[in-house]
DNA sequence: TGGATACATCGACGCTTGTCAATATAGAGA
DNA sequence: TCTCTATATTGACAAGCGTCGATGTATCCA
């Protein structure tokens, strides 16, 4: 059941019972889901990481999307703020990369329910 | 639809490059997560697994969630369409468990991305 | 310097979502 | 039967979200 006084900052506030999860932690994880809750979101994900480089411009994105630039632009901010990806100002483009695990972090955090 | 070559069920679509989430597969995955990307709808699937007998009625629920009886109702209702609780009802009780691998399963989809 | 390109931001629009109060349904017990 | 209890459904509301067109910003090149 998992009493541990000892555990890491995981999941541990006032009136919580053991093994339920915290309401602040249950509060940012959803926000974790949220970021990923879309099929555009999940196709930026896909895209980018299936790139030769792991990384790729605006400019590559928005046609495989059927969306139009500033809305990509909008997703992209989206992942890059829930962590999800790094982006690269290079001379007129912007470079987006898949953070590694961020990805794992998420469904370890939704697998221990 | 199904137009597969000779891939495994996963995701073909006409004209979705290889190893990119296919259209129908990235609206079915984003709706799944949309289903979990709630605290309350976390805290549901917290607390119901974390009981004695696996399963738990709606009277259970409504004061750790701090919300209204119909709210819980709703939430629960969500779970249940995306295939994450099934309800049993017992005389006036409504029992509601967690399906043990659905979780897993919307998990996998998401690291094979 | 000026124009062209790549991207971000803004404002607005419809649609969805989370919540509640009120009401409906349905089973248990008198 | 009638009443009480547990749950579901309905209707309404505010807030949030996805999308677009228009505009702003910054970089490159001639």
């Amino acid at each position: 059941m998992m009493l541990t006084k000892n555990s890491p900052a995981a999941a541990c506030a006032p009136g919580t019972p053991a093994g339920i999860i915290a309401d602040a932690e249950a509060q940012a994880l959803a926000q974790s889901l949220k970021a990923i809750a879309d099929p555009a979101r999940l196709k930026l994900l896909s895209i980018i990481s299936a790139q030769d480089r792991g990384e790729a411009c605006v400019c590559d994105l928005t046609e495989p999307l059927g969306l139009g630039q500033p809305t990509v632009s909008h997703h992209l901010k989206i992942l890059v703020e829930a962590g999800l990806l790094t982006r690269e100002k290079r001379g007129t483009w912007a470079y987006y990369t898949v953070i590694p695990d961020a990805l794992r972090v998420i469904v370890e955090r939704v697998t221990a329910l």
